[in-house]
RNA sequence: GGCCCCGUAGCUCAAUGGUAGAGCAGUUGACUCUUAAUCAAUUGGUUGAAGGUUCGAGUCCUUCCGGGGUCACCA
């Protein structure tokens, strides 16, 4: 049973409802007309207008009332549908004395209706509809949160519009409702993922679906969700990464494979992360990091061109250029450059720390050298890579899964790329060495088992990688941070639709 | 999880510790070219919840619920 207490404006329009019902009026029916989208009628309107002998258009469109002026005997209204609004005109004279009453006893703000009638232009000079008969085809028994549209040089200026952020997020289909600025951003967002499939696809990748819910997490230092398989009676961790159940299919014989789907981390909320996200992954055989890193541009190149219309864009106020060629910067070279310290001199944890602690710079507790590195280039260097870049040739420590450099053992072939200040994509030269990568497991078996570095031991990958994995370049990218760069929010809930909030008594 | 801030009408926001208000929405009325229409009148509140201090609490204190920011965490 639910508990919902009607406020005085629903129980109103329910009144409004029951009222229509019992003239037979049917508020919700199962199947309406429509002839044209308010696209279209003012598209063909504005081009029979200008063919001098063109025949009156005659119009049914479907929408929702987003105003309504009353003018006596008159009444201006307009509709909104997905592709836009149009301005509904109303006359006694045309609709009869009797349907205007209707009309102004029991339609609502928030109605969705079906409109009859001929395209013409106001005095004011608007192209509208002159309504011939309109019938209710959705009722709305709660106003939507919106007080009033004003149209400024084209533009929909709503005012007084829903804010309130918890309520926007909770009650998105709300906020959807009233700001067509949101549904632009969920726009943006599939333009994006379907320019990145269209890259991907064209330069023959194959793309597949690989476990969610899987028996031995990997591919990412991250605490998983748990959850159990009541038949089975098998403990599953959802996927906190594709990225060793990619591997196996290149083991497989597929040469290039890619994956657009969700990650679960059991970790904090915060402005760049929520507990389930989108990430791309792709792999490559035959190619190295230095590949990827040439690959990654051009698909960040063509994707800005797709969505956006170009490669330059603005967030927060920074101009990115996604055109130009991004730095490629080692992670010791940025380190000496930000943070003023040369990584060469301090070869273990406990050196590095004493250097960090002399520059007062925050020095986690118990980190090992990697993690320190790590935390100077999260602390310097990241705020600091505004325009597109590469830093590249990470800590061995922090890279389980990454191919070691032939010339450093402390260090591997792994990049990430940066843009606005904030961390995009990571990828490697993908350790395909099955003796290399049992080693670096059992490097991570001596770790605390709640360490987040600790990588778990997957014994089927490795027995994968035995059959023999060619050598390739991997990559990794959250879609929800490239949505917010191409979409100028500055927080990740802004470009999921339903982003994760705590639950509410009651809910 | 720590710290800081916020929660008042459907929406956006006011209110020195001293009578809870405005605009829009809603309701009633006027109006046949409006477009944030206008004009007149009017309804609507357990101020997130529960305690406490006080003659008196939206305001101060405590706890809880929810949100925002920030730090930690997030390879």
């Amino acid at each position: 049973m639910s508990e919902y207490q009607y406020s005085e404006i629903e129980r109103n329009r329910l009144s409004k409802l029951e009222q229509l019902r019992q003239q037979g009026l049917e508020a919700f029916p199962a199947r309406v007309e429509r002839s044209h989208t308010t696209q279209a009628a003012l598209t063909e309107f504005e081009a029979a207008e200008a063919a001098a002998d063109a025949a009156p258009l005659q119009a049914t469109l479907v929408g929702r009332i987003r105003s309504i002026r009353q003018m006596g005997k008159l009444i201006f209204a307009h509709i909104e549908d997905g592709y836009g609004r149009l301005q509904l005109f109303l006359r006694a004279d045309t609709l009869g004395a009797e349907q205007l009453q209707t009309f102004r006893d029991y339609y609502d703000l928030g109605d969705f209706v079906e409109a009859r009638g001929e395209m013409f232009r106001t005095k004011a000079g608007e192209a509208s509809l002159n309504v011939a008969a309109i019938r209710m085809i959705a009722k709305a028994i709660t106003p939507l949160p919106a007080a009033k549209d004003e149209v400024v040089d084209g533009e929909v200026v709503r005012h007084a519009t829903l804010a309130d952020p918890e309520t926007r997020y909770r009650q998105r289909y709300a906020d959807l409702a009233v700001n067509p600025q949101v549904r632009e951003v969920f726009r943006i967002r599939a333009a994006t993922t379907r320019s990145l499939r269209e890259f991907l696809d064209s330069h023959d990748f194959l793309e597949v679906e690989t476990p969610v819910l899987q028996p031995v997490y990997g591919g990412a230092a991250a605490r998983p969700f748990v959850t159990e398989h009541n038949q089975l009676k098998q403990e599953l961790y959802l996927r906190i990464s594709f990225e060793l159940y990619l591997k196996r299919l290149l083991v497989g014989g597929y040469e290039r494979v890619y994956e657009i789907g969700r990650d679960f981390r059991n970790e904090g909320v915060s402005r760049k992360h929520n507990p389930e996200f989108t990430m791309l992954e792709f792999y490559m055989a035959y190619a190295d990091y230095q590949r990827v890193m040439e690959f990654t541009e051009e698909m960040l190149r063509f994707t800005a061109q797709q969505v956006l219309g170009g490669a330059k864009f603005s967030y927060q106020g920074n101009e990115i250029d996604l055109g130009r060629d991004w730095p490629r910067i080692t992670v010791a070279d940025a380190v000496q450059e930000f943070a003023g310290i040369d990584l060469a001199q301090y070869p273990d944890a406990k050196s590095l720390a004493a250097a960090m602690a002399a520059k007062e710079y925050y020095v986690a507790p118990k980190a090992s050298r990697g993690k320190l590195i790590e935390g100077l280039v999260g602390d310097h260097v990241e705020p600091r890579l505004i325009q597109p870049s590469f830093l590249y040739d990470y800590p061995r420590e922090i890279s389980p899964l990454a191919k070691s450099s032939p010339d450093d053992a402390q260090t591997v072939e792994r990049f990430e790329g940066y843009v606005a200040g904030f961390e995009l994509c990571n990828a490697f030269s993908e350790l395909n060495d099955p003796l290399d990568q049992l080693a670096r497991f059992e490097e991570m078996s001596g770790m605390d088992a709640d360490d987040e570095d600790r990588h778990p031991l997957d014994e089927d990958y490795l027995r994968a990688m035995r059959y023999g994995m060619p050598p390739n370049g991997g990559f990794g990218m959250g879609i929800d941070r490239l949505t917010m760069l191409f979409t100028d929010q500055p927080n990740i809930r802004e470009v999921i639709l339903f982003p994760h909030l705590r639950k509410r008594e009651g809910e």
